[in-house]
DNA sequence: ATGGTAGACCTTCTA
């Protein structure tokens, strides 16, 4: 089973280069960051075509995580638990059916910038929340992959310039030790264990030349429980897409699984 | 130290 990630940076204004990627690589599962807009604004028809079932939760202008699945999905959750507050389409999680199920949670963390303000206060709350669901996921003891993009840079090797991220909310020391906290519960980062080779970057800023100078980060993770760690045979990061027509800022990230 | 780009959209915010 293949399942990938994205974030997309609007998926209509992405809609052709999306389609021509995932109609290439028909992965069994996708999950879609940024989508940048409203449930019904979003394609659901073009995916349905290339046989996907389709959940959304967006929202006006920013944010939005869909999933896509070629079998049912089921016990659809919209939205992070734990707020009453957060109004950001940011999580978007189902178990995807089959004869080897597996719950699959699509992450848009806040980005957290800049330092020092609200936002990156939001950022290590909305964090906290996800360690607590994520805790809560792991005890079901299912094959489970939250994945999506964390705008997190974990450690320095995962960054091809370091020393440019050290004032930004994705490299700060806080951000950092809540991934370390998340991942403590007992979660697999997935690409540290398929493959773990530095300068598997997933994110490319669209200023200064950032692509045509490789001034990448690793900011698109998989973490999985280990029912599903125990299952996973690679981790593919399609970095050509980055050199496509019209391309997002991130590439997908393909997690390949033995079920 | 600054600026550089992209997307949504009311002109600035987010990234």
């Amino acid at each position: 089973m293949r399942i990938a990630t994205w974030n997309v940076n609007s998926i209509n204004a992405r809609l052709d280069n999306v389609l021509a990627w995932v109609g290439a690589e028909l992965p069994d599962v996708v999950g879609f960051q940024e989508l940048k807009c409203m449930d019904e604004k979003f394609p659901a028809e073009a995916f349905e075509r290339l046989g996907y079932n389709v959940a959304v939760h967006g929202q006006k202008t920013y944010n939005g995580v869909a999933l896509l699945s070629k079998t049912p999905m089921e016990d659809i959750r919209r939205g992070l638990p734990g707020s009453d507050v957060d109004d950001h389409a940011r999580y978007i999680e189902a178990v995807i059916s089959g004869p080897t199920p597996v719950r699959v949670g699509c992450i848009y963390l806040p980005n957290g910038n800049p330092i020092g303000t609200e936002k990156f206060e939001y950022k290590l709350d909305w964090f906290a929340r996800l360690r607590k669901h994520a805790g809560e996921l792991l005890a079901l003891e299912e094959r489970l992959i939250l994945m999506g993009d964390y705008n997190v840079i974990p450690e320095p090797e995962d960054a091809d310039k370091p020393e440019t991220w050290v004032n930004d909310a994705l490299f700060q020391p806080e951000s950092r030790a809540a991934w370390r906290a998340l991942k403590n519960l007992g979660l697999a980062d997935a690409y540290m264990q398929a493959d773990g080779a530095p300068g598997g970057y997933t994110f490319w800023d669209y200023q200064a030349g950032a692509w045509q100078r490789n001034h990448g980060i690793r900011i698109d993770h998989g973490l999985l429980s280990p029912q599903a760690a125990d299952r996973l045979k690679s981790v593919v990061i399609h970095r050509d897409v980055r050199d496509t027509e019209k391309p997002s800022d991130h590439v997908p990230v393909v997690f390949e699984l033995d079920l």
